[in-house]
RNA sequence: GGCGGCAUAGCCAAGUGGCUAAGGCAGAGGACUGCAAAUCCUCCAUUCCCCAGUUCGAAUCUGGGUGCCGCCUCCA
C-alpha cells in the first residue's frame, strides 16, 4: 500500500511518490534558539520524528534535515538582555534543545545545520536573486520583489492582491511593494554581522531554509514540514525565493501540523500561555507527553490540559502493564526465542496499524491498535493462567512482542533498554535499596504466610506512600514504581 | 474586511455514503484476591451542533444557521 499524505500545496491528500525511488528527503523547520522549547514547538518535533520513523519502517532510506535558527532578532534581543554573546546564547539553547528532544523520544536528525555556518550559501543565493532581477538592494538591505514571482501565494492559497487587502502590512518606504520581504538586512551597530556584496549584514529569516535545504537535499526534494503558522509568510517566501533562484520546483510535498492550544487558544510566546517542555517534564515523563502529542491527528488542534494528559498517562500504564505481563510470560514459560507468529490476529493488527499510518499518518488510529494488541495479549494470558505454552502459543507471544516493538519503533512512545525491550518499570536507585526492598518483601511474604494481614498491609501501604505498588500474584509478589524521572 | 479550519458519549478521540459509530480515560456491576493491585467478563452515544435538501441509504454529500478557532504581523 502506498502512503497518502495531505499536501498543503494542493490542499489534498495525495499518494506519496518520492523523487527518487526508495528514498525520502525531508526538511523540517526547527526552532529559533533563544529559549527552551515549549509544547507548541514540541508537536512538530515529535510528529515529524514519527513520520521519519514510519518511512524507515516502510524501508525508505530517509534523509532528514532540521535546522536551528541561531541568527535572529529575538536571539539578539535576548542576548542583549542577558549580556551574553548572541551566538553563544543560541548555542546554549541548541544544547538544551537536544536534552528536551531526547526526553520526548525524538531522535536527532541526520543533520542540524546552523544559519551561522551557512553564510556563504545564503549570500550566494541572495546574489543570484539580485542578478535575476527578483531582488533589489536599498541602503544595505536586500529585498525580494514579490511581484517578480508570478506564483507568489500558491502555497498559502492567496494572491498578492488578497494579501494586500488584509491591510495589516506596515508601510516601509524602502519596499517597492508592501509585501516584499528582506533577504539580507544591513547590520546595526553591536549586532552580529557578516560580509556581503551589500556590506556588513545578516540574513533575513526565510532565506536560511531555502539555502540550507537546497544545499543538502537539492531541488525538488520530497517533504518540507513545519507548524501551520509557518505557511505564511515563511514557507510562502521560501517557495518564492527558491523557485525564483533555481527556476525549478522547490519542495514537492508540504506538511503542516496544527497548533497546541490552551483553553482553545493558540499556545504562543506572544500570548504568554505557553508551557515549556522542561517544566512539563517535571510533572510528566517524556513518554506521556509524546503519547499525548500523538493521540490526536497532527493536523487537528490539540488542546493541552493537565487532566487529559493525566488520562494519557493512565492509558500508557495499561500498555506497559500488558507488556510487563507479556515479558514475564515469555521469560518464565516461553524462553526460547523461536520465530514469532505471523498469522491470524497479529497480522490483522499489523495491517490496521499500517493502514492508519498510510492514511496521512493517523497516529491516533495507530495508537488504538496498540491497545487492541495489549488487550489480545492480556486476554490470552488470562485464559492461559498457569498453563504450559505449546509451540503455537509461544509463537503467538513472541509474535505479539515483536509486533509491539515494531509499532513502538515507529511511534516511539516507550523508552527501550539495551536489549530492545520496553522499559516497563523502574529499577531501584542503588543496590542497597534493592536489598532492603527484597528484605521487606520477604518479611511481608512471611507475614502473609501466617495470615498476619496487619503487618502485610502495613508494608504494602508504607511502600505505596513512597511510590512503590505491590501486586500479589499466585507466583509471588510483583512490585512497580512509576514516577516522572 | 479577506481566506481557511473545526463541531462525534462526562472527558480525550478515530471514523468522510451502506454490516452492531474504533480506541483511551472516568463510571457501574461481576470474576479472581485475605483485602488490594493487576487482569478478565458485562454495561456505558437508536446517535454524530441545529434546520432543510440530495439519496434506496448520510455522522459522512449540498445549502442555510449557530458556536469556537486559526492565518492575513514574530510565532511550531
Amino acid at each position: 500500500m502506498a502512503i497518502f499524505l495531505f499536501n498543503t500545496l494542493t490542499r489534498r491528500k495525495e499518494e506519496f511518490v518520492p523523487r527518487e525511488e526508495g528514498r525520502v528527503a525531508m526538511y523540517v523547520c526547527g526552532p529559533t534558539t533563544y529559549n527552551y522549547i515549549h509544547l507548541g514547538n514540541a508537536r512538530p518535533l515529535v510528529f515529524f520524528d514519527t513520520v521519519r520513523r514510519y518511512f524507515a519502517y516502510r524501508n525508505y532510506a530517509v534523509t532528514f534535515i532540521q535546522n536551528f535558527t541561531d541568527v535572529d532578532d529575538k536571539i539578539i534581543n535576548r542576548a542583549r538582555e542577558e549580556g551574553e554573546d548572541p551566538l553563544a546564547l543560541a548555542g546554549r539553547y541548541v544544547r538544551e534543545y537536544f536534552h528536551d528532544a531526547r526526553e520526548l523520544g525524538v531522535r536527532p536528525a541526520d543533520l542540524h545545520p546552523l544559519v551561522s555556518d551557512h553564510m556563504a550559501e545564503i549570500v550566494d543565493m541572495v546574489g543570484r536573486l539580485v542578478k535575476k532581477g527578483h531582488a533589489y538592494e536599498v541602503e544595505g538591505d536586500v529585498l525580494f520583489s514579490v511581484r517578480s514571482f508570478e506564483d507568489y501565494g500558491k502555497l498559502s492559497g492567496r494572491s498578492v492582491d488578497e494579501l494586500l487587502s488584509g491591510a495589516r502590512v506596515g508601510i516601509d518606504p524602502k519596499k517597492r511593494d508592501p509585501l516584499d520581504f528582506a533577504l539580507w538586512k544591513a547590520a546595526k551597530p553591536g549586532e552580529p554581522a557578516w560580509d556581503s556584496p551589500w556590506g556588513q549584514g545578516r540574513p533575513g529569516w526565510h532565506i536560511e531554509c531555502s539555502a540550507m535545504s537546497l544545499k543538502y537535499l537539492g531541488e525538488g526534494f520530497d517533504i518540507h514540514g513545519g507548524g501551520s503558522d509557518l505557511i505564511f509568510p515563511h514557507h510562502e517566501n521560501e517557495v518564492a525565493q527558491s523557485e525564483a533562484a533555481t527556476g525549478k520546483a522547490f519542495a514537492r510535498y508540504w506538511m503542516h501540523n496544527g497548533f497546541i492550544t490552551v483553553n482553545q487558544e493558540k499556545m504562543s510566546k506572544s500570548l504568554g500561555n505557553f508551557f515549556l517542555v522542561r517544566d512539563l517534564l517535571g510533572r510528566f515523563p517524556g513518554d506521556v507527553l509524546r503519547f499525548f502529542l500523538l493521540s490526536t491527528h497532527y493536523r487537528s488542534p490539540l488542546d493541552f490540559d493537565l487532566e487529559v494528559t493525566e488520562s494519557c498517562s493512565r492509558g500508557l500504564v495499561r500498555l506497559k502493564n500488558s507488556m510487563g505481563l507479556l515479558y514475564e510470560a515469555l521469560d518464565d514459560r516461553a524462553p526460547a526465542g523461536g520465530p514469532g507468529d505471523s498469522g491470524g490476529e497479529l497480522d490483522s493488527f499489523r495491517r490496521e496499524f499500517e493502514t492508519a499510518m498510510d492514511d496521512d499518518f493517523n497516529t491516533a488510529a495507530a495508537i488504538s491498535v496498540l491497545f487492541d494488541l495489549a488487550h489480545a495479549v492480556n486476554t490470552f494470558l488470562h485464559e492461559h493462567r498457569g498453563c504450559r505454552f505449546g509451540p503455537g502459543e509461544q509463537a503467538f507471544l513472541h509474535g505479539a512482542g515483536e509486533l509491539f516493538h515494531c509499532m513502538n519503533e515507529v511511534l516511539g512512545i516507550f523508552p527501550v533498554d539495551e536489549s530492545g525491550r520496553i522499559i516497563v518499570r523502574q529499577s531501584c536507585a542503588d543496590s542497597d535499596s534493592e536489598h532492603l526492598l527484597a528484605l521487606l518483601l520477604d518479611v511481608r511474604e512471611k507475614a502473609r504466610g501466617r495470615k498476619d494481614w496487619a503487618t502485610a498491609d502495613h508494608v504494602r501501604n508504607g511502600l505505596k506512600d513512597i511510590g512503590i505498588t505491590l501486586e500479589d500474584t499466585p507466583d509471588g509478589v510483583r512490585w512497580k514504581r512509576r514516577s516522572p524521572d
